[in-house]
DNA sequence: TTTAATATCTATAGCCACTATAGAGTCAAG
DNA sequence: CTTGACTCTATAGTGGCTATAGATATTAAA
């Protein structure tokens, strides 16, 4: 399978299969007598795991490390676990930003009626006196 | 002022208050004869003002645009208003994306009970499993 | 068989909003 | 006069791609 038919099956573009290449998230393929990538079908595998991750928004080296882990099944998954956790924690904060940040852009658009003259919308003059 | 007090002044890096001169986000300051940048206090305002665009994650092209209308104070605000209701349609979305994230990633830390080898770890399996 | 289209290759730059570093110059206090 | 704090420019790095240029390889049609 050259580079082209994994990029299709997966639903990932070619660009992104070498960066992980490089990334070393996966292996270096093999190489046609012209130069170009041969893969078998395992990578398939290999990059639906990592699109589940990136879905997840784990970063790519918690990726390689998950990985790492996986080469040693009878390792205790706290590790994994922990990964998991974190994302969590993660997400947790970030929709808390995200709540603060929705509140406070909900309270400018209140502060303006759309058709006052710039010189007098009180978003921008919130904007100028928010005390955050 | 030279640029050490107006970054005390405005709680912000000297390094991205050059950055916001290079991006033309604040005027170019005048220099002293040994060629160090000097503001008077209205920059101290300006940068309060992009401070607080970027509390609620408007990109500094939003800020720049919201910078040019304010000065033109007769022109109609409708565009400001634009931006920031923008803003919230992005704010909503990735509130949205992020709570997807937190059911799944909670689904994984269910399917795992901490102390299993690696080999036989639900998050390891629900990840190559996922069919999202 | 020639040619044209398509696929692949590497290397490099761009995205965003900074942040960090190196190496040189400026200035004030002791 | 030296030390140290401050400032300057230029450059590279962050993450996870994406886009481009220019070269080479392969495939299909004419
Ligand atoms: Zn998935
Ligand atoms: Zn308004
Ligand atoms: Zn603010
Ligand atoms: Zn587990």
């Amino acid at each position: 399978m050259k580079i082209g038919q994994v990029s299709k099956k997966t639903d990932l573009p070619v660009q992104t299969i070498r960066y992980y290449e490089t990334q070393n998230l996966i292996k270096s393929a093999g190489r046609t007598e012209g130069n170009f990538r041969v893969y078998d079908s395992k990578v398939i595998d290999q990059l639906e795991f990592i699109k589940h991750c990136r879905h997840l928004d784990l970063s790519l080296s918690d990726i390689k490390r998950i990985n790492e882990l996986r080469d040693n099944p009878n390792a205790v998954c706290e590790e994994v676990n922990e990964l998991i956790n974190d994302q969590v924690k993660m997400v947790k904060i970030k929709m808390k930003e995200l709540r603060h940040l929705k509140t406070q852009l909900e309270a400018l658009t209140d502060s303006c009626s759309n058709n006052q003259k710039v010189g007098d919308c009180g978003i921008i003059k919130s904007l100028q006196e928010c005390d955050c």
